[in-house]
Formats: structure tokens, sequence, C-alpha cells
DNA sequence: ATGAGGCTTCCCGTAACGGGAAGGTCAAGC
DNA sequence: GCTTGACCTTCCCGTTACGGGAAGCCTCAT
């Protein structure tokens, strides 16, 4: 299987795959004309981390991940405390921005928008970011 | 006004005030002695893109939204505009986001996270990204 | 033999800065 | 007058996870 093949089987680009060799993800064979020759174990390994990807772990993460998938001695704790601290994150992540749409949607929803220069938006803007705590 | 006070009044840190001359977003006056020099209106337009920068927008957007900030004959329509857009897509984050947090939530949940090798996290990784539709 | 795809490596660009080096400047204290 | 320490300057590298594109080899079908 080549790495075209290889791209159609794991869902990833072409490109990601490379990428993922260059930085040491997996290590597939070579044919003797150069061409990179992936097996079923490759090609599991790249769907895995697509998956891993998809659900948001960094490349650090999925290379941990990997690691633990591949370790018959694994405790399940290590692999559940990655995904709590990264589900952490993402509410965090999810709570600045659910704090930065209610700002902007106030600020959206006070503006008039028309072809006045007035703009409450701008407003605020110009108004700096400290001393921004008055309620 | 240097650099050093330029920071304190608008929040930002020199290294950040330097990248904006570099990009073109404020152009401050230099002493004899090459030292940046700002003026008030400096001070304003950096208080202006800290927060900017605060609610999300880009350095582009930012870019806009000083132009109109400073054109006076400015359509407040304009500014909504770029205001509405950058909500949107705010609102297609969360989204994306609390989807994945569902998903997360229940692996994580659903792992026990003790000693044992088993895990449904990796169980799920392992399933890989394609016709992962089945509900 | 030639053309169309694949494949290879290599290098640049992304967004928005942060860290740190090497060196000039300024105000204060001795 | 000199030194110290706190500023300031420019310059260059590193970050995340790749994508785009060039230059060139391999293979198969016409």
């Amino acid at each position: 299987m080549n790495i075209g093949q290889a791209a159609a089987a794991s869902g990833l680009p072409a490109k990601t795959i490379r990428y993922y060799e260059e930085i040491g993800l997996i290590r597939p064979m070579r044919d003797t004309n150069g061409y990179r020759a992936f097996a079923q174990a490759d090609i599991h390994k790249l769907a895995f981390l697509a998956r891993s990807r998809a659900l948001g772990f960094t490349i650090e993460e999925c290379r941990a991940l990997l690691g633990l998938y591949e370790d018959e001695s694994r405790a399940s704790e290590d692999v559940k405390r990655l995904a709590q601290e990264h589900l952490e994150r993402i509410d965090v992540k999810i709570g600045e921005l659910r704090s930065l749409r209610a700002t902007l949607g106030d600020l959206v929803s006070s503006c008039a928008g028309d072809h006045r220069p007035d703009c409450p938006i701008l407003n605020d803007l110009a108004s700096g970011p400290p001393a921004r705590k008055r309620r």
C-alpha cells in the first residue's frame, strides 16, 4: 500500500501522513523504489491518529495515546486522565467563547447598522481594555 | 512617551506594540535617540486594538475596524457586518466544541480509570474516523 | 516515446506574537 | 567621571499542524 491508498484508507491527506512520519508517529517501510509501503498496522495507527486529532487532542497527546494503545500493560487510568485534561481545556475554551459571544452579541444588537457613522461597537472598542469592569 | 509607558497605558506587551508597528497598524514617531515616541493618539489606537483583539477579532479585522474608527464618514453598517461575521464564527466554534465535549464526556465517563488496561476510550479511537456515523 | 498520474524531497508560509541575544541610552549614585 | 541597572533598539528563532508548490523520479498505458 503506498501513500495514496493509505490516505484513502485512513482519511488523512498524504501530506499529513508524511508529516506524521517526519515527527516519528509512524515508521512505514520503504519499497525498493523509495515509495513508502504501509502495512495494515500502519493504517490502523493512522486511523487512530485521525480519530484522536478529530477529537481535538494535540499531536503530543496523540503520541501519548498511541503509546498507551500499543502498551498492553497500560492502566486505563492514564488514558482517562489525558482525556479528562483535554475535556477540561475544552470546557475552559467554551466558557471563554460564550463570554465573548455574550459581549459581542450585545454590541451587535445595539448597533443600528445603517448608513450613519454612530456606532456603539466602535465606542466600546475605543474605551479600551483596562477599567473594563464597570458592569 | 516611550514604549514601556505605552505598554502600561494600553495594556499591551511592548513586543506586541513593536509587532503592530511592523505590520503597519500604528506609526509612532521617533526621538532623536531612536526610541519610539508615542502620542496620545497612538495610545488610543493601541487601547482600541487591545480591546478588539480581546474580543477575538483577527489582526486584519482589527485593521479594518481601526480604519472605520478613524473614518468620520463611515457607515455603522460596515462595522456591524464585521462584528456579525465574527459572531457567527464564534457560534460555529462553540457548536464544534460542544459536540466534541459531548463525545469526549461520554468516553471519559465510560472509562473505569483504574490499573487495568481495558479502556473504551482507546477502543473508540481505534475504530477510526470513517464510518463513524453508527449512532 | 510520450504523456498522465503518483511518488519523492525540499522549502516557504501560516497567526500573532514570545524569548532571548547583542548592543545603544539614560538617570542616578559614588 | 564612572559605573550600574533599567530601558530601549534590531534581529533571529520557535511556536502548531500542517498546506502549497517546485523540481524531479517511477510506472503504466497509449
